[in-house]
This record gives structure tokens, sequence and C-alpha cells, in this order.
DNA sequence: AAATTTCTGCAGGCGTGCCC
DNA sequence: GGGCACGCCTGCAGAAATTT
């Protein structure tokens, strides 16, 4: 069927293409504007009750049209595969896709997914299998990214800081891409559209991320944005950002996805994941953390905390920020007993209070801090077993740091204690830095099964020096790995460590 | 066993082209 | 120019498969 339009159009489009583009042009706009102005009609304006009741019957008739699209796209997808997997269509399968999967009973329904997902495998090429798990891991990740970007977005940093990692952020999406692009070896005209999908806002996600690239880029009036107005143009385009311009407004720091923020928010807490005292696992995401609990519990956690921000598993394993390790991947050489955590959490407080006039080093650091110099890299067993006279008062360190702070009151630490109910929880704790100080000496001397602080430490700074030596020389373990690392032990033992066998308390 | 990946179904947003 | 239908892209939930 052809109409005089359509004729029309079609003469001029192979006639005049240019104008013809520029047609589609005007028309495409116009439609944009006209579909904007409907909306902010429909948003702006009061409505009767047969207003609303047509109006949603109208989104139902589009639903139900979408709904047929599908189900007809569907069909012809499963046609080609059964045809090219040269299944019979009158088997079962086909008897089932007759019903709608919402219609069917759950095991009905568990039966058609897994044969569904069976012939459309079968039906797949090995390429077309790989670029699917591409797109599909290329589409996470950018979701992973874009839920990142959010987040520095909207958190509160130092100004020079804030525009470093903006900067580090923005760099790494358009390295990544570029380097996708290449890989994919795609032509001008592929390359110019997935760029401008890049720029095409189908979600409020993207549509806010976009305007908030666009208010901060260099050359952001190209945008056509409504702000361009108020821009420093020679600032745009000379070499140097300032600071200010990259500051959002708090008013437009407004968070799209609450939950979202609530999730991560909820990642780097205490009780759920514990910050990493060595600095060398710091990533460009921030310190290290890892958690103390399995995703799934933490989930039930989450679900129990915040019950109308509802977030899925899925979603939840997502949203983990990347500075967050699972809990299997605690790095060899640290330590996450309650003995460790609760001085570190101590020595936190104390550096909070000390500010600029000096900070006390992390807990793995406290075994040089607390014994006498040597000169090596560990100290000696006199000092760790407390005979040492010169560094017998395991207290007398943190006594010179803190005595400009020592009456300071309203002091706030936490430490991990067992509940009534038995179960270890990290607990709140307040008073002045005389009783953080007293806490702290109870954590240092203590024994925890029988071995101090100092002497856990050094078992574990021990082990992990034995794990390197072993590390280092994989051809000779191999061939007779205890006989080495036993005479390597008894060997290291006797030059450098005369009393290690006082040591033989197993690590807590 | 837990974590992660892969997949499907579904719905919303939007661009596009055609028709009146 | 306004209205409409189609089709694509995307995000999300949830289940199954796979990996750790």
């Amino acid at each position: 069927m052809s109409t005089a339009s359509i004729r029309r159009r079609r003469k001029l489009e192979k006639e005049n293409p240019e104008t013809y583009a520029e047609l589609l042009a005007k028309e495409r706009e116009a439609a944009k504007k006209y579909r904007q102005e409907k909306k902010r009609h429909w948003e702006e304006g009061t409505h009767s009750q047969a207003e609303i009741e047509e109006y949603n019957a109208q989104k139902e008739k589009r639903r139900q049209q979408k709904r047929d699209y599908y189900l007809k796209s569907k069909a012809r997808r499963s046609r080609q595969t059964k045809n090219s997997a040269g299944v019979n269509p009158h088997t079962k399968n086909s008897e089932q896709a007759k019903k709608r999967p919402k219609d069917m009973s759950p095991n009905e329904y568990r039966e058609y997914r897994r044969s569904q997902k069976r012939a459309q495998l079968a039906a797949l090429s090995h390429q077309k299998k790989t670029a699917i798990r591409l797109k599909n891991r290329e589409r996470m990740r950018k979701v992973r990214e874009a839920t990142k970007l959010a987040k520095i977005d909207s958190t509160p940093a130092e100004p020079s800081d804030r525009v470093g990692r903006l900067k580090q952020s923005v760099y790494n999406l358009n390295h990544k891409f570029r380097a996708k692009t290449k890989k994919l070896a795609m032509s001008p005209m592929e390359y110019a559209q997935t760029a401008l999908n890049l720029l095409n806002p189908r979600t409020p996600e993207k549509k806010q991320a976009i305007r908030e690239l666009q208010r901060k880029h260099p050359c952001r009036f190209l945008f056509n944005t409504q702000e361009s107005d108020d821009l420093d143009v020679e600032g745009e385009l000379g070499i140097q950002l300032q600071d200010s311009l990259l500051e959002v407004p708090e008013a437009e720091e407004e968070i799209s996805k609450p939950a979202h923020n609530m999730v991560q928010l909820f990642y780097i807490r205490d009780d759920v994941s514990q910050k990493l005292p060595h600095a060398h696992y710091s990533t460009k995401h921030g310190a290290a953390r890892v958690m103390v609990q399995t995703i799934k519990s933490a989930h039930q956690l989450y679900k129990k905390e915040h019950p109308s921000l509802p977030v899925s598993l899925t979603l939840f394993q997502t949203l983990r920020p990347k500075n967050v390790r699972l809990l299997g991947s605690v790095p060899i050489d640290s330590c996450f007993c309650v003995c460790c955590a609760n001085v570190g959490l101590m020595i936190n407080a104390l550096n909070k209070h000390l500010g600029s006039s000096g900070q006390l080093p992390n807990e793995t650091e406290m075994l040089r801090f607390l014994t006498c110099p040597t000169g090596k890299d560990w100290p000696d067993i006199k000092c760790i077993d407390g005979a040492c006279v010169e560094c017998a008062n395991r207290m007398r360190p943190f006594q010179i740091f803190c005595r400009d702070i020592y009456t300071t009151q309203g002091v706030r630490w936490k430490r991990w204690e067992k509940s009534e109910a038995g179960k270890l929880e990290p607990m709140e704790k307040e008073g002045s830095i005389r009783d953080l100080l007293t806490d702290l000496q109870i954590a240092l001397e203590e024994p925890t099964k029988g071995t101090s602080f100092l002497q856990h430490l050094f078992t574990a700074f021990w082990q992990y020096r034995q794990f390197k030596i072993c590390r280092s020389n994989p051809k000779e373990s191999t061939t007779s790995r205890s006989g080495i690392l036993t005479t390597q032990r008894h060997a290291q033992a006797s030059t450098e460590f005369p009393t290690i066998k006082d040591m033989s308390t197993p690590p807590t």
C-alpha cells in the first residue's frame, strides 16, 4: 500500500537524501518536543478520574502491544531455533510453548525454562555464544562503573581529592571504551553509533550521570545545556580546571537511588567489613576492606534493617564496593582475629584525637613500635617475652604520644566482645583517653589462649616470613617441601631466633 | 556451600518512520 | 505538526548453571 505522502517521501529520499535527512531530523526534534510537552503537561496538571482511567488504559494498551510484539518476535526466534537445531515442532516443548509462562505451574515453568535454554544454547554458534557472554559482561561492568561513579560523585571529599578521583574515573571510562572498540574492530560508522549510544539517556540513572558529566566537562557548552550561560568559558577552554567548578552543589547531590547508596554504605560498616591495615592493598576505590560475614548473611541483615529499601541478593552483591573484599579473600599477610582487630580499632580511635601532632602506626607495626630497635627486621626475643627492662612497660610509648590529650573526655571507640548471647559483636564504648588506654593495655597484655598480643604478632610475622621463603623457592619446595622447610626453620631459628622453641604456642 | 555468572521474562524509555 | 505503532536498548528480578 502506497499513499501520496509515502511516494513523496521516497522520491525525496532518492533524489535529495540530504534534504530528506534534514526533514527526518526536524521530525525527530518535533516529536521529541511534543512528547516532552505532553509528559510535562500530564505531570503538572490535575486530572479527573476519567482522564486518569483513560491515561492508564492507554498505558495498558501500549503494554499489551509490547507484549504482543515480544511474543511475536519470540515465536519468530524460536521457529528459527527449531529449524536450525532440527527440533521436531510437534514435541512436548511446542505444546508447552502455547501456554504462557506466567500461567504455568512452578514445575512446568521450571521444565519450560530448562528446555528453552537448552534449545537456544544448542542453536547458537560458538561465536554467538562468546559474543553474548562478552556483551553481558560488558553490560554488567557498565552498571557497576556507573554506580561507582555516582557513588564517587555523591561522597563528600576534599576538593582536590574529588577532582583527582573524578578525572581518574572519566579517564578509566574513556580508556576502557577505546580499548573495547579497538578490540571489536569496529567500522567508523559502528564506532560513531556506539559513541552516540553512550549519550543516549534511556534511564534516569543515565540521565543523571550524563547531566553531571556535561556540567563538568571542559567543553560542556557544546552539549547545549541550560547551565552553559553561567559558565566561565575561559576557564573551560583553559588548561586548568578550577576545583570550584567541579564541586557539586549540595542540592544536586540528591541520591537518585537511595537503596543503592544505602547498600554501599552498609558494606563499609565495621560490623560488615573491616579495614585492612596495610596501605599497599588500597586501590583508587579507597582503603581495602574485608567482609566479616558472607554476602548472604549480610544481605539478610540488610533486609532486616532496611525493610523500606528492599534490594535483591543479585543486586546486593553487584553493589558491593570494589574496595570491599569477600570473606574468603583475606590477604595472606593479614590477620582478622579479635585480638588484632581490637588493637586496631583502639589505635584508630586514638589517632582520631591525636590529629596532626603525630599518628600511631597500625597494629601490624606494633612489633617494632613496642620493642627496642635492633637494626634488623625483627625484634629481640627478650623484648617479645617482656624480659627486657627497657621496653617492659608496653604503654610507655602510648603515654608519650597521648600526653597532651590524656584528659580528653567523650572519646568513643569500638571493640569486639561477646554479647550475652555468646556471639562476638562490636561494642561501642565511651570515656576518656585514659579509659581508652586502659582498655588498650588489656588488649595488649592480657593473654588470649595463653599468648600476649606481641607474641601473637611475632608468630604471625615468623610464619609469613617462612611462607615468603617457600614461595620464592618453588622448585626446591616441590622436591622436598617438608624436608627443606624443616631444615630452613631449624637453620634460621638457630641463628636468628635462639629461643624460638619457646614460641611454640600456636597462633590464634 | 557459597559466590559468581549466565540466562530469560518483563516492563519502561526512547528513537524512528509512517500516516493523517 | 500531531499521533501512533514498531522495534531496540536497558535495568531488574529470579532461577539455574558454573566456578571457587
